[in-house]
This record gives structure tokens, C-alpha cells and sequence, in this order.
DNA sequence: CCTTTGTGTGAACATTGTTCGCTTTTCTGT
DNA sequence: ACAGAAAAGCGAACAATGTTCACACAAAGG
């Protein structure tokens, strides 16, 4: 190891990391309290100053683990669903879900109503986490565009390789592919989120039944005309 | 007027009300502070402790007019879009989206993250503003289901007056509703929210082109053929 | 070895939400 | 009409918060 200093940094930054996280977890971001974080991190308010710039910074952090961890999730899901489109774009869906019930603070953080005072910098690590957040659900719906191309018309698939990197600047990705995923994204999103803040016991609903329903329906959409029946809303 | 106290009182409580809602607007509503409220309304910080129960009454004073807010703007949308079922259910969409980014914190509010310390009572005034906020989105998406039914089935259409008064018991509402109903609300709130938390400026989208896609999308999965075609997702 | 750099602390300050006792104003019942 | 009750509003107080700053100490490097 380089240095005794470092390591201790190293270990000590660890321990800010996990009671941040506890905290956020135990009381939500807006009542994420700096003190509350130092005192479970062993270490004086005003040290915490030297890890981290402030309770913004401090969210800054959580925001950018938050987004970390949920694309790392969906990723193993997608990756664990095999080849077909179906199940990979299902898993998506599925996965989204389950993660945002399973951390419904963090959910709320990275993609709820935006703390007051705060706003990512474009340098910051946020937005590297974003993007590795966004990439495989964009993955699974290039996939899914390509082959439901292939499968209506018979054009030529484009290989979803030429997709990638992709950036912040929109044009890394074919503009023809913003609105579906735009879409696909949103009506997994509003289900979720929906039913993440509390929106949704009035219906009763099975979320994952109704969210497969939306990626058969987006697959349809897209020309994937083997889905298609399942689409019919049953009334 | 029945006594002098009592017209005071309204007063002084709509000033509170009003100066609020501006606090809100200005800085949030996790950063909301009842100190800044009671300076814009004249009052000192304890004497705002006579009209509101604290922080939390004042978030609930604010998450029930907020709901009471956005539904009235949604029903003069679809009173003002004629009878057509697509331009009712477009008039929802394209106006639940106008008052979220006219009202953003508002929005965020009541149908974002859940502010920590805070839970609706069930007697307070939030739960009969949430059904005057979901009262018009019900109405249309049954009308939209009811002819969608008769047109494709032939079947005869429930009269949609049948369906009232809903109330927070699911069973006043036919089960069947539930699901398209969760999904149409969906499919809308997803785009709209994403939108106002500032989640799809990458894709430079038109929301309200979505939108309409959206409801279309919806329409025909209803059972309406004549607005099929618009569906297709275009590559 | 001595200087420079970094690390953590404790005191301080302004601001927050909330409670409590007190005064003043309005209502009410006889 | 007037005494007693009820309500309204205020100011002081308390605990807790985020942030800053001067200072003490440990490590690093010439």
C-alpha cells in the first residue's frame, strides 16, 4: 500500500460510505442529517468536511452509489436471463422493481423529486454512474428494436455494437432509438415509481403482471408480431 | 358574517395558505422552513402553531391543495376537449404534463418522494383531494374503455356513472378497470415525471408527441381499431 | 532533523422546529 | 351589561442542525 495515510483514508472514507448509507435507509435523504453520519462514522462533524464536501457532497455520494448499484442490479438480471428478447426486456422491467422495493430511499433519491439545493455537476461522478446506469437498458432495447426490425420488415439488423460508447451528447445514440426508449423506459418507470411512493394499493394490482404486459407491448410495437396476442388487455 | 374572530381567522389562514405556497415554489418542499412562512405571513413562529399542526400540517395543508389543484386543471382540460374518447384522454396527458412542469415542486410534492417524517392521516383532507384528483383520469379512461368495448365487441358499454362514487375501497370500481387504469396512469406519470425531475433531457424528446403515442397506444389496446395505425412505433 | 503537508478536534455562529407561560382580545351566558 | 371562559398571538427558551475557523498533532519528504 502506498503510505500508511492513504490506507487509513481509504478505510475511513469506507466507513463514511456505509453509515451514510445506513442513515439514508433509516430516514430518508431529506432528513439525511451530516452529524447523525459522523457520529456513526466515529469522526467530528467538522472532519467529515475533509472526505466530503458538506451534506451536499455527502448526497452527492449516495446519488452516485444509488445509481451504481441499481444499474449493477438490472445488469446481473438481464445478464442471467439468457439470449431471447423477450425474457432479456422482461428482466429489465422485473429487476427495475424489485430493486426500487428493496431500496425504496435510494430509488426515491436518483430518480424522485430532486433535493432543493442540490445539482449534479457535469464533472462530478454522477454522471459517469448514469451512464452506467442507463447502459443496459438501452442494450436490451437496441436489442430488441434490431431484432423486431429484422423480424417486420426484413431489413438488415445494425449490430448494437456500432451503439456504443455512448455519452451525454445524444448523437452516440441513433435519434430514430430516443422515443422508444424514451417510452419503454417511462412506462416501466411510472408503474414503479408509482408504486414505490405508496401510489398504487388502491388497485390492488400485480405490478409484475402489468409490467410484463407493458414489454409485450412495447415489443409488439416495435414489430415483434409473435407477442403480439398477449398485448389485448383483458377485460 | 358570524363573529369578527372568525373572519380574522380565515384570513390570516388564507395569507398562510398563500405565503406557503410561495415558500414551496421558491426553495421546495424538503427545504421548506415554517419560520420563513410565518415571516411572510406576519405571524410569529408560534403563533402559526394555532392554524397548522406544525411542519407536517403544513406539508399536508400543501399536499392537499396541491392534488385538490392538479385534478381541477385536468378536468377543465378534458371538460374543454369536447367528447371525442382520444381527445379526452389526450386533453389528460398533454395537461397533467402542463401543471407538472408549471408546478414542479408541487408535482414533486405530492407524487414524488415521500417526504420522511410525514404520513397521511385517512381522516385528514388529503384523501378526499386525492379523489377529486383521480376523479377525471377515471372518468376518461372508462369512457375511453367503454366505447372501446362496444366498438370492437359489440358488447354493450357500462354506463360510466355506474362507476360513482369511488372511494378509497377498490371494490366501488370494477376490478376489470383496474389494471388498464394503472397502466394508462402509468404510462403518462412515467413520461411526466422523468420529464420534470429533469431524467430525459439526453433524449431532446417531444413529450407531447409521446404522450400521444402513448394514448393512442392505449386506445387500441382497448379495442379501438380506427386509431391503430397511429401506434406503429416509427424507425 | 526539521519543515511542510495533511488530518481531526472543539468551540463558535446562525438557523431550524417545537414547547411553554403570559398578555390581550373576543366571545358567551346570565 | 358585565364577569368569566375561551381563543389568539407573542417572546423566550431549548435541543438540534450545517458550516466555518483556529489550533494541535501525526505523517511525509527534503
Amino acid at each position: 500500500m502506498q503510505g500508511r495515510r492513504a490506507s487509513l483514508r481509504a478505510h475511513l472514507f469506507d466507513r463514511i460510505r456505509t453509515a451514510a448509507l445506513d442513515e439514508l435507509r433509516r430516514t430518508g435523504a431529506a432528513a439525511l442529517s451530516l452529524r447523525e453520519v459522523a457520529r456513526a462514522a466515529g469522526i467530528s462533524p467538522s472532519g467529515l468536511y475533509r472526505y466530503v464536501d458538506g451534506r451536499d457532497g455527502l448526497l452527492e455520494l449516495l446519488i452516485s452509489d444509488g445509481f451504481e448499484a441499481f444499474g449493477r442490479a438490472i445488469e446481473e438480471a438481464v445478464d442471467a436471463a439468457g439470449d431471447d428478447v423477450l425474457a432479456r426486456l422482461e428482466a429489465v422491467a422485473l429487476s427495475y422493481r424489485r430493486w426500487a422495493l428493496d431500496n425504496p430511499e435510494q430509488f426515491g433519491l436518483i430518480l424522485g423529486t430532486p433535493v432543493p439545493g442540490f445539482q449534479a455537476r457535469a464533472d462530478g461522478p454522477t454522471t459517469e454512474s448514469v451512464r452506467r446506469f442507463a447502459e443496459p437498458m438501452i442494450r436490451a432495447v437496441a436489442d430488441a428494436s434490431a431484432a423486431g426490425r429484422s423480424a417486420s420488415s426484413g431489413e438488415e439488423a445494425v449490430a448494437t455494437d456500432d451503439l456504443f460508447p455512448f455519452g451525454p451528447e445524444p448523437d452516440a445514440l441513433p435519434a430514430s432509438l430516443h422515443s422508444v426508449l424514451a417510452r419503454g423506459w417511462a412506462r416501466i418507470h411510472g408503474l414503479v415509481s408509482l408504486e414505490t411512493f405508496g401510489h398504487l394499493v388502491w388497485s390492488g394490482a400485480d405490478v409484475d403482471a402489468l409490467l410484463r404486459a407493458e414489454v409485450r407491448s412495447i415489443l409488439a410495437e416495435l414489430g415483434h408480431q409473435d407477442v403480439e396476442p398477449a398485448t389485448r388487455i383483458s377485460l
